[in-house]
DNA sequence: GGAAAAGCTGACTGTTCGGTCAAGAACTGA
DNA sequence: TCAGTTCTTGACCGAACAGTCAGCTTTTCC
């Protein structure tokens, strides 16, 4: 109950404060932990023991970070939401859907790649119910899905692209793209990968854009598509 | 130890044995129970207590026909990875390829507005490794996956459908289609729904076809999908 | 250099949970 | 009817776990 106990998850957001070099590293260090226990374990499977491990602290440590499980759970699924509602920024009724959508897919599909726990947690989260991010998917998702449907029946209402329902689309987007991080176990073992590499992301990108862009009614791409390195992650 | 307890998970699959009464109703009585708590819980978050609640029976009742809670859920899995392989039955070199999707697609669709808790079960597991289902995945699926990569391979090798990926051609069926379970509370919340009802998850699923179907490059059904409420359970 | 603040941590606690057990009730078949 | 089998269940146990705390060290700032 010490006066430092109040600095907890919600100044993880806040990282103009002045807080201390120490309590920055560690934060980090205990949230990027906790974001693999929780993706691998679910949020009952993981325990504070097993993060402190991973995060090569002793487990009180983390209790003085943060002050509870459910505290650093939050403080995980945060840093992620907020990751989420970036990359669609390219849907804007000016844009050509198929650069649109390319950017999309490929940012989608990169994230997926460099941050599979992410997606996992989220994922999971999802699953058991999204109790914790209730507030999230009926507001903030919520209005960018309906902004970004706007936009995409405008491309429809204009000729730009197929007629779609523009909310099934996006779904299908996202089902798709995430999967190949929600579900790496299966599609590794199906295919008999140990494990997917630069190379395979970037077939596998290319094959979904396909898939997507005929699904819109759009041509194909010529050219091949190169994926970058550069994925910005705020963890 | 008593001679009963070898009676367990196995038996559940063996529907031909004269088994009791009693013991046949409580078994299927418990699976639905775990199967539902597993989903809403996963596996760690799931209690033996929620479930013996659930099914109305006092816990030790549940240790009698499941030894342990992980015998317990190895059943509930089975149950639900024998439903899986099923409906794909339709893809046949012979078959048309617009029929064998769109009975395909609505199969799944269907399984994930009839049975959103095994679908949830089965992701919740493949999510954290699937360690459970390792030799499923890597032997009876990818054999199955296999074969139909043939079938779909030579649909395209005739012109009978545009040139796909067949195996990520079958994840992109499985990850939009489960994404309609597994995720749920998203698409409820986007949309601003409680419930998604018969009417809604017909109108999803004539969509996906659509999008699935021009990903294949096949011309879209003039008939409209009319979504029967007959689906096999074996549960 | 020194005092206050921030950070650290081993040892501990109360609770929850999976699993056990022994004694009895209900069912079965001859 | 009766013996054997199957089924039932409250009470209990040990392990694992989240969370606490008091006393300590390190850092910061004047």
């Amino acid at each position: 109950m010490a006066k430092a106990m109040a600095r907890t998850a919600a100044d993880t957001t806040d990282t103009t404060s002045p807080q201390g070099r120490i309590r920055r590293e560690n934060v980090e260090r205990i949230l990027k932990a906790a974001e693999r226990v929780f993706a691998e374990a679910g949020f009952a499977g993981a325990t504070m023991a097993d993060i402190a491990e991973r995060a090569g602290l002793p487990k009180a440590n983390l209790h003085y970070y943060f002050g509870t499980k459910d505290e650093l759970y939050r403080a995980v699924l945060d840093n992620i939401l907020r990751m989420w509602l970036a990359p669609i920024d390219s849907f804007t009724p000016d844009a050509d859907p198929s650069v649109a959508l390319t950017a999309y897919v490929i940012a989608k599909m990169e994230a997926s790649r460099t941050r599979p726990h992410a997606s996992k947690v989220f994922a999971n989260e999802i699953l058991h119910g999204g109790n914790q991010v209730e507030r999230f998917l009926a507001e903030d998702l919520k209005s960018l899905v309906d902004a970004k449907a706007g936009v995409i029946d405008g491309w429809v209402a204009a000729g730009r692209m197929a007629p779609v329902d523009a909310r099934q689309f996006l779904f299908m987007i996202w089902a798709v793209t995430q999967h190949y991080a929600d579900f790496d176990v299966q599609i590794r073992k199906v295919l008999g990968r140990r494990s997917l590499t630069r190379q395979d992301f970037a077939a596998m990108t290319a094959e979904v854009l396909r898939m997507v862009l005929r699904a819109a009614g759009l041509p194909e791409p010529e050219i091949p598509i190169t994926p970058t390195d550069s994925v910005p992650s705020n963890l």
